[in-house]
DNA sequence: GCAAAAGTGTTCCGGATACACCCATGG
DNA sequence: CCATGGGTGTATCCGGAACACTTTTGC
């Protein structure tokens, strides 16, 4: 395997993660002490990224990198966009800190998107934090501007394709689904026509199991069948002019 | 400036026309001499692509090939994907026709697409050719890969961005507009029902003018209008569950 | 005056929305 | 037995789909 790295091409993976309390961003710490241990002259959050391998292909690259930082592997993912302004970053913190690692400045990023349940994933030690999307802090390089189209793609293809499975464990209820909906959105659904809606959906299967013991009622368990999404997928396809 | 070039990115231009005849993808002819020039041992198409300035954003950077091509500026583009399998060039008349022009095989590119009326370019010479879409000739590299995957992407866009109207001129009658919709989806549309969901737009707007020549009855002139499209909208966003 | 494309209305159906109460369980 | 979240049905409305004929001009 070749192991040098494209010295001027990055990835950059965003991390979605839901939970009870909505949805949040998975970012890293970026600090910078000079002088003085106690007071560091860069102390901010960004996404995590890293070179690519010259004999690793993008998919593959980003996926070592969500490993590395989640433990998780087949994800699914989505690549959003790719970012190629040579002055991307201007900053003063941005040039430090770069200059500090004994890298380029002049890098383009692709960069992807991973959806899971935030529960799933067991952070390694406090330089990794979830942040709730509506309270994300300051953001180093152009990273806020690359969340934000994260959020503008996620929102788009969560209409068109099942990305919205992926925020909820194998099995869920009707209620998670209808919350995770909300989350990401950030509007009020009706209960009821909700529930008829999904399920007109053949492809989100019933089982016979109930969750117990989280609230009073137990409610019944769904899953989500690939399968059967693929079969149907093609025919409803979108041409509402 | 700094011109010197990423010699492992480049950028690809795929530029899709329309004209009566239904949807083209504009094609650059590849081809390879060896001993005889009656005789090329390549000859096959593929689209537009070249590597990246180093001081140069990708879009700069694709708006340089594309006017290099259609002698046309400030045409609106489409990002849709990176591809960076370190082995996109597989085939021996790939690596033949690269190492003939003494670049390298393990380039990643940034793909874009392009729309707008078949008859705004005039092609400086017989190297480039349009093709309908249903029509493509073999392409070499991944450019099958990468002209459907833009053509999906176009599919998909149109529905939620205007893009639409980049394929016409910037006056156009409603019956142009059903033709264009009909051309790229491949589908028939209702004439009435048509004109009713159009007009209900208010971003399509009425002129006093008349084509006239062309057809028997002198039909009515509309435009698109960026400025009503951009307030209304937001409003009507895409949500539905 | 006729050929050819432009333009126009109404009915019907299905999916979206609005809305309030009973159910099953754990404590 | 009561608190809590789970689960259910109906009436209305609106946008989408189906469908055929008249109008205006060039020739």
């Amino acid at each position: 395997m070749d192991f040098r790295k494209r010295d001027n091409v990055t990835v950059d993976c965003v991390v979605f993660g839901l939970d009870s309390n909505g949805l949040h961003v998975l970012l890293r710490n970026r600090t910078l002490n000079m002088y003085d241990d106690d007071y560091p002259i860069i102390d901010d959050w960004i996404v995590t990224g890293y070179y690519v391998f010259k004999s690793k292909t993008l998919e593959e690259s980003a996926d070592l990198i969500f490993k590395e930082i989640t433990g998780l592997s087949n994800v699914d993912k989505m690549q959003f966009k790719t970012y190629g302004n040579p002055n991307r970053m201007k900053s003063d913190k941005d040039i430090l800190w770069v200059r500090s690692r004994g890298v380029k400045t002049q890098t383009m990023t692709t960069a992807y998107y991973y959806a899971l349940p935030l529960g799933t994933v067991k952070l390694k030690h406090d330089g990794f934090k979830w942040f709730l999307y509506g309270e994300l802090p300051e953001l180093g390089f152009d990273h806020s501007k690359i969340v934000e189209d994260a959020y503008e793609d996620l929102k788009r293809k969560i209409m068109i394709e099942p990305i919205i499975f992926d925020f909820l464990p194998p099995k869920f209820t009707l209620n998670d689904l209808q919350f995770a909906y909300e989350a990401i959105f950030n509007i009020e659904i009706d209960n009821r026509n909700f529930r008829k809606k999904v399920l007109s959906k053949s492809y989100v299967v019933g089982t016979n199991e109930k969750r117990k013991g989280v609230s009073k009622k137990p409610s019944k368990l769904y899953f989500f069948s690939r399968e059967i999404y693929d079969e149907v997928k093609g025919k409803d396809y979108l041409v509402s002019i």
